[in-house]
RNA sequence: GGCGGAGUAGCUCAGUUGGUUAGAGCAGCGGAAUCAUAAUCCGCGUGUCGGGGGUUCAAGUCCCUCCUCCGCUACCA
């Protein structure tokens, strides 16, 4: 095979407060598990870094509301999230914690660099306090009447009504967001700003070299770094209780007292401190994490890989690359960043708040994880925003895995049985036949593995699935099972191809259906999971005499009557 | 309001730098086969490519305009 690469790969951070539903899944974890998955397949040594987000008011107040303290709703929430991830078969080399001590110390390094350079300002502000709450509030937790249109539940932020954006001052009747209280006050306080302006013009050459990147994630970052007066500084502390405590690399910042950084500026951050987290979890040395983020410490050659859904493009465009490159250090800067649309549940959009739509927990509830990943990947929002119906996903499902992949494997393996027993049949030579499918198949290979590297998501599946429904045309037209009554050796051939396609199927399809691909390998007996960079050699993989067994069946079909149950299940909203 | 994305067969979507009769999967109809989870395979697609106007020998593809849906809009993360 060609030289190993090295690929570092980060998914969006999954916020800690909750659960997530399948619509977060799909823009970032997902496909960067896919990713992930293929790249190691071919050989290639791949460090998927993921965490859970855990700071800002969101979660403070998603703790309050469980009657815990904070941290330890945190741990817990990581801890279910980690479980599901892994049930989902997300196979992260490690899921930190943005509330690490790792994240900590190198948030406050950056921090320090940062002010050393002179891109850190000190900005006196003024916020909206509630008492009842014992707490500032962001704008978006002021609510009140509209000065604008009347419409009593505007946000302080933006009314939603009129669209027009507020500042909290401007609404009538204030009132906190979280309790309800009208005891409000006007507090000045002082934050720390990152100063991105002072950094624009380096910025907009980085982007503008940024060439194969998507039109939707240039336009974006464009779009801010020129938008009025350009790019604007961003406050990156609040006065919140949780968080990493503000402080210029291992000292203290004086006037700062008490606040902590901004959640956009450590979760990022993150992305590096989970490998750090990751040596320490596996006893590995600071330069070996290194070597995956310092260009100075051998990440030079390394590929970085970002994964997120769209509205996450300007933080990982703009804010952490000007961390990075104001800090003057030589970290490792993202490589390709893909987005990803939004996938929309039944007609409206899947929503945390409001618990509509079908959330990981509840996915795996009623079916296993290989199911949902074909039907996410297969239907991943790359080009515009796409809809999950509960007719289609049955129908996917149930035609693309249970028919076309799982019945070739028991045709196969059942008609193998019944004529020469459980074990790959010796007889026979190959044809003109199969060295057509060699050919066809060397082709659609190739053609997958182009997908897969460009990351084009739902052509990789198409591939794919043609892949499987070749072997299906194969036994169609070879038809062994007439032939074995005139030439019993002929037929012992194609059986033998047919077999060593389930495994080839195996190898190809273990990135998006991992479960059923490990069923599979065990059904024939072989941990032979070589890529097929020689598509004949690899149908030769199983040879005369190796035995195995009938697998279960691999994908059970949705009944109409399950596919209504759930329907009318998941109509509602989650308790 | 500003910026961006999308609007293509009943459904979900592909359609490179404009170029022969606009494609795939599913669903539907017809047929073959009977090894298999009644699975598979073969054949069948005229659809104002959202509306209108324009550029061009030629536009789904470029320009203008209008309509609809969605996202972002810097203190949710």
């Amino acid at each position: 095979m060609e030289h190993m690469a090295r690929i570092l790969i980060t998914s969006a951070l999954p916020y800690i407060n909750g659960i997530k539903h399948l619509g977060n899944l799909v823009g970032s974890q997902l496909p960067a598990d896919l990713y992930a998955r293929y790249n190691r397949g071919r050989g290639h040594e791949v460090m998927f870094l993921c965490a859970t987000d855990e700071h800002g008011t969101p979660a403070e107040l998603a703790a309050a509301k469980a009657d815990k303290p904070v941290a330890d709703y945190c741990a817990e929430m990581h801890d279910v999230q980690a479980d599901i991830a892994s049930r989902f078969g997300l196979s992260f080399d490690h899921f930190g914690r943005s509330s690490s001590q790792q994240n900590h110390k190198l948030t406050q390094h950056f921090a320090g660099k940062l002010a050393e350079a002179g891109l850190i300002a000190e900005v006196a502000d003024r916020q909206v306090y509630s008492h009842a709450d014992g707490r500032f509030l962001p704008d978006r937790y002021v609510e009140g009447t509209c000065p604008n249109c009347g419409y009593e539940h505007a946000r302080g932020d933006q009314c939603e009504e009129c669209t027009k954006q507020l500042d909290p001052t401007d609404l009538i009747n204030p009132r906190s967001a979280i309790s309800g209280s009208t005891d409000l006050e006007v507090r000045e306080t002082k934050h720390l700003f990152l100063r991105q302006s002072a950094l624009r013009d380096d910025l907009d050459a980085w982007i503008d070299s940024k060439t194969d990147w998507p039109v939707l994630t240039t336009s974006i970052a464009k779009k801010w770094l020129h938008d009025g007066d350009g790019l604007q500084d961003r406050g990156i502390t609040r006065d919140l209780e949780w968080g990493v405590s503000v402080q210029k690399g291992d000292e203290a910042w004086p006037g700062m007292e008490g606040k902590v950084f901004y959640v956009w500026f450590d979760a990022p951050i993150e992305y590096i401190a989970a490998a750090a987290e990751w040596a320490e979890a596996n006893g590995k040395s600071d330069d070996e994490w290194q070597s995956w983020w310092r260009t100075d410490k051998g990440a030079e050659d390394v590929k970085y890989v970002q994964f997120m859904g769209k509205d996450n493009v300007p933080f990982h465009t703009l804010s952490f690359p000007a961390t990075i490159l104001g800090s003057g250090e030589p970290w490792k800067m993202v490589d390709h960043l893909k987005s990803f649309n939004y996938l929309n549940y039944d007609g409206g959009q899947f929503s945390t708040s409001k618990g509509r739509g079908v959330f990981m927990d509840q996915a795996l509830e009623i079916l296993p994880a290989d199911f949902w990943r074909w039907w996410l990947l297969s239907h991943a929002p790359e080009s515009s925003d796409s809809e999950f119906t509960w007719e289609n996903f049955q129908q996917s499902v149930n035609k693309d895995l249970a028919d076309v992949l799982g019945n070739f494997v028991s045709r196969i393996t059942k008609f193998c049985r019944s004529k020469f027993g459980e074990e790959v049949p010796s007889a026979g030579e190959w044809g003109e036949q199969e060295q057509k499918l060699i050919e066809e198949l060397t082709t659609r290979i190739r053609a997958y593995e182009g997908h897969m590297e460009a990351m084009e998501v739902r052509k990789s599946a198409q591939e794919l699935r043609a892949i499987w429904v070749a072997g299906n045309e194969y036994l169609q037209s070879a038809a062994p099972w007439s032939v074995f009554k005139t030439d019993p050796d002929k037929a012992a051939a194609q059986v033998r191809l047919g077999l060593n396609l389930i495994r080839l199927y195996a190898v190809l399809s273990a990135p998006f259906i991992p479960t059923a691909s490990d069923s599979l390998f065990a059904a024939l007996g072989t941990e032979n999971r070589s890529w097929p960079e020689d598509v004949e050699a690899a149908l030769n993989a199983l040879p005369g005499g190796h035995a195995f067994t009938v697998p279960e069946v691999l994908f059970a079909k949705i009944s109409d009557e399950q596919r209504e149950e759930w329907q009318e299940q998941f109509s509602g909203t989650r308790a």
